[in-house]
DNA sequence: TAAATTTGGTTTATAATATAAACTACTTTA
DNA sequence: TAAAGTAGTTTATATTATAAACCAAATTTA
């Protein structure tokens, strides 16, 4: 309760941490696992991918697997020193 | 990011989470002291105080210090459990 | 002592955000 | 070839957060 910083809201967001998070520790990953592992809906899920492209705290890669359209993901440096920070401030939170 | 549990939306927010992480520090706190401590604007206080007291986290006891009205705040014991789920679920995102 | 300011809030309106539903474009299967 | 499935995007709506306006009482200032 210190300092008490902002959270990213960029991040603080439910499925925006998820993706973050789960980001953080896989090398890349694609939209369909994504929306698997989160549960989240294709629909919020394109939208929150979105703010965090622009953001660039992550690269959205574009391709096909076979035939089929592939929407990769990758989180940035930017987007790592992001993550840190947020867990840092976070942690104030969680133990005052 | 194993079971990936949904947030507490209650506590989840920027404001609200300020409150209680300041709440299960203390005893008890009272409206201008949070105001301070969380930087929020006194409005928006207002209605996240009321919202965890809807939901049975705080207690709000209405009282007077002299001739000014005096609004303090507790955590409760409900409070006290949701804040610490809220935490063992964060855990987990923040160390994937 | 009357007017202005401060204190401690609440209510209401608006902005931001998240979510769901509808849609697109293409592919596979029956 | 019609129906269903895949991989998304766009748009509309619900939810949430925030700010602005307001209120009543007390205090300060001119």
């Amino acid at each position: 309760m210190a300092g008490m910083n902002d959270l990213d809201p960029l991040i603080h967001s439910q499925l925006r941490l998820s993706i973050m998070s789960l980001l953080i520790s896989v090398q890349s990953a694609d939209f369909v696992y994504i929306k698997e592992k989160t549960g989240a809906t294709a629909g919020n899920l394109s939208v929150q991918i979105d703010k965090l492209s622009s953001a660039n705290y992550i690269e959205v890669i574009k391709s096909f697997k076979g035939k089929k359209p592939l929407t990769t993901c990758k989180i940035t440096k930017v987007g790592i020193t992001a993550f840190e920070n947020y867990v840092n401030q976070m942690q104030q939170y969680l133990k005052p």
